[in-house]
DNA sequence: GTATGGATGGACT
DNA sequence: GTCCATCCATACT
């Protein structure tokens, strides 16, 4: 498996977003494949970095290759990859395909679903005990490990979830098919 | 299977 | 006081 180093994420969000697919993401050894994710590009009403530094957005403005973690919701946490731009970009880890640790995801979740593991922003963070304190943290060194993808799925593309400034902007990225993602994709495979 | 609404609490205006 | 890059349980068709 091939590390990815901070050079990874030297490039735009909607760039690295799409790399990320397939990609195996751990956090202390637990952890998967990333089967979803979505950009917040530069410039992006809907990118937290939008409005300027603040202190919960601190991260989105150092480093690209860093994470970006804040709470949602006063429940949950989600977990962004930093890259390129002025202002910062990110990318939303949203669903991984459970591999490795799933014991301890089963433990944290309150299931032993497999598809209800990892398949969502705030659930994947929760299994793989992604909280505040991995805010800044970079993401080729522990607690976090990052390997290339070894064989890139066909990629899915829509519309990203939740938000409700640039809800038209194509830039939610998925691997075609998986049972693994947080909602499935408007059409099939591209 | 889909739809809806409540919980939840910090960050920000 | 308002706004959320969500999740879960419940109530339906």
């Amino acid at each position: 498996m091939t590390p990815l180093d901070a050079g990874f994420f030297a490039r735009d969000a909607v760039t690295v977003a799409k790399a990320l697919i397939g990609a195996r993401l751990l956090v202390e050894g637990v952890g998967g494949l990333v089967v979803e994710t979505e950009a917040y590009d530069r410039d992006d009403p809907a990118s937290h970095s939008f409005g300027g530094p603040t202190r919960r957005n601190a991260s989105m403005f150092g480093p690209p290759g860093r994470a970006y973690v804040y709470r949602i919701y006063g429940a949950h946490w989600c977990l962004n990859a930093v890259c390129e731009g002025e202002p910062r970009g990110a990318v939303l880890i949203r669903a991984l395909e459970p591999t490795d640790g799933l014991e301890l995801m089963a433990l944290r979740r309150g299931t032993s679903d497999a598809r209800l593991l990892c398949s969502g922003p705030g659930r994947l963070c929760q299994a793989l005990a992604v909280t505040g304190a991995e805010d800044g943290l970079e993401f080729d060194r522990p607690p976090f490990a990052l390997f290339a993808a070894e064989d890139a799925p066909a990629l899915a593309i829509g519309p990203r979830i939740g938000i409700s400034k640039a809800a038209d902007v194509p830039w939610r990225f998925g691997a075609a098919g998986s049972r693994f993602l947080s909602r499935p994709f408007p059409k099939a495979a591209a």
